[in-house]
DNA sequence: TTTAAGTAAATAAACATTTACTTATTATTG
DNA sequence: CAATAATAAGTAAATGTTTATTTACTTAAA
């Protein structure tokens, strides 16, 4: 039996991800991709039921375990809190700034409806996304260090901002003086958790 | 002459507007705008030159204008710092949960290469959206009230939550008990305050 | 009567997906 | 231990559908 070609698994991969973050969603063509990736359209068939699949499975499989992996590395529940959400927004400052395609599926992750039932359901049939994130957040609740609101509004507070951030960094990267920096970041980070200790 | 109907101007933009939200702004087509809006295809070219066009307006014209004018209801730039952001705050989550097509755009906004290039043009173009803000925000740094940080980093942290709380209010709506109540909004702005206060 | 607004149907291009074929391996045989 | 059968991986080109946009005509009001 031929063996796959794994190469080209990776090209159609690394080459969607980044139609979508150039081009966005409504642009990428399986026909485009596969001219792109240097494949036949038969062959991305091949290792995803359809376009849907395709998309799910790298939102769901390339993108966030990636990006979960990455922002945990190195972080502990038992770590007070500061700390603890410092490790966070670091970590996940220096995956998505290296990262563009990565941080534009995560973005559109937000809008289109499909990515995001498909996050839903494997956040809920896959135990979850983050769960040291969520223990770490209940632990500090109920030790009385931060205020007492739902998880996801704490989630909402601690790191909506940063997505923001990393948005502002892509767009002064074509400009000359870029003003999102690591101190910035850190800087910033001191103020959410300022924001809801009690 | 046959004056146009403004109805079908309307129905043409709230349709499409719908579509986007529901579906997605990958699953907007001309020809299911028409036939949902109860208009022939060729009426949507009379009044916007092709798709670009009329995804660039409704976001721009019709979207964006009335978020701003909602959001500044009632807003002065010599408000106390803390005031102002709550009047920005409950005057965005009151218009937003009440407009979720128009939110769903606001969030395809941030992800949609052509949806992003068209704000940034514009808000060079117009002067600038939500320029208010920026008044307020700038003397507000000059005055030694909030951290002296740029001005896209501090709308970041004071803004970015809310948007990520209306998305987590949407999710809410299908379930029985709704997390984001007006009380959650006025706690976490006060968290995102006390967060950039020097 | 003039004229822009509107319609139904057509057009050409682009789309997701499939068909019919070829290729590169592994496992099996003579 | 070469030859080859079996088989999934791969390709180029085709398929039928959907798409944005246009054509040729009709309608409603100034």
């Amino acid at each position: 039996m031929r063996p796959r070609n794994l190469e080209k698994e990776e090209a159609i991969r690394t080459i969607a991800l980044d139609i979508i973050a150039n081009e966005g969603l409504e642009n990428l063509t399986m026909q485009k991709l596969a001219a792109a990736a240097g494949v036949s359209p038969r062959t991305i068939y091949i290792k995803y039921e359809n376009k849907e699949d395709l998309l799910i499975k790298l939102f769901i499989k390339d993108v966030l375990a990636a990006y979960e992996k990455a922002i945990l590395n190195g972080f502990n529940e038992d770590m007070p809190f500061a700390e603890g959400v410092e490790k966070l927004w670091i970590n996940g400052f220096g995956y998505l700034k290296n990262n563009r395609p990565s941080f534009a599926l995560i973005q559109h992750g937000k809008s289109s409806p499909l990515l995001n039932k498909a996050f839903q359901q494997e956040n809920i049939q896959q135990g979850q996304f983050f769960a040291p994130i969520h223990s770490f957040i209940m632990a500090n609740i109920k030790a009385g260090v931060i205020k007492n609101l739902p998880f996801d509004v704490l989630r909402a507070l601690l790191f909506a901002p940063l997505l923001d951030l990393v948005n502002e960094y892509f767009d002064h990267t074509d400009r000359p003086v870029q003003i999102i920096t690591d101190e910035v970041i850190t800087t910033c980070c001191e103020a959410v958790t300022k924001g809801i200790l009690k």
